[in-house]
DNA sequence: ACAATATATTCGGCTCTATGAATATTCAGA
DNA sequence: TCTGAATATTCATAGAGCCGAATATATTGT
């Protein structure tokens, strides 16, 4: 008794995956442009290793791929759908908020990232 | 250092509320119906205080609401994006999984839930 | 007022998650 | 091979969520 059909049990990882402000702020990165480490640990602010932690659980979850170039790794959102979730998600939060809701959008190029989309060496 | 827009606590308060199988199952049945406690419960097959449990939890993020009938107490969505929402959620997770997943109909009528949809009287 | 039914809440233990700190890995260049 | 830079992982602890058990509340009928 009180089984639950696996289709729930994989949405709930799904969802459980998505429920951290950090990591939800990444994705919204991600769904606009492909970005590295070192871009996201500067737009938000954040220690590199918990950056890269936020990340691996991404990553565990199935939802953001990585790809290697040098010592740089660039990640990006692994499915189509996500990004349509994510905005959902953000409509569903605006109805059911008092007031507007603050989605900051994300910087162009940022003076403390060494990557090459920032420091205009490509 | 390390400030986190507000909107997307908000979002990540929102997929809490969503990561979690039996409340998905709960949303995904209220979607298609409203429909009270003892008809929920008898779907589930779970007990009744856990049912509430859940049904509080959902209730406090803002995504369901109730209209005491009597004694009976019948729960819907909060929202009209919520559904669609969902149906992302199921569209994403199907994407990623390998096989396919079972997200069971909901049942008609229920021999065991003393509602009157369920007991023929209306 | 009492009993029965439907629903809600509280409490406690256990597990899981979050995150700071420290450390490890991988790659490029000299 | 050594060094530095970019990224990843491990560990420990505090806090949050899960859920069984018990109990409380609300409504209806007698």
């Amino acid at each position: 008794m009180a089984k639950v059909a696996g289709g729930f049990k994989a949405q709930a990882k799904l969802f459980q995956a998505l429920s951290h402000p950090v990591r939800l702020r990444i994705l919204d990165i991600l769904a606009q442009q492909e970005a590295c480490v070192c871009h996201l640990t500067a737009i938000l602010d954040q220690r590199q290793p918990y950056v890269s932690q936020q990340l691996a659980t991404l990553r565990e979850a199935g939802l953001v791929t990585d790809r290697r170039e040098g010592t740089l790794i660039y990640y990006r959102l692994a499915d189509d759908h996500l990004a349509r979730l994510l905005q959902e998600g953000k409509n569903v939060v605006q109805d059911l908020a008092t007031k507007e809701l603050a989605f900051p959008a994300v910087p162009e190029a940022l003076e403390n990232c060494p990557c090459p989309r920032c420091q205009g060496a490509g």
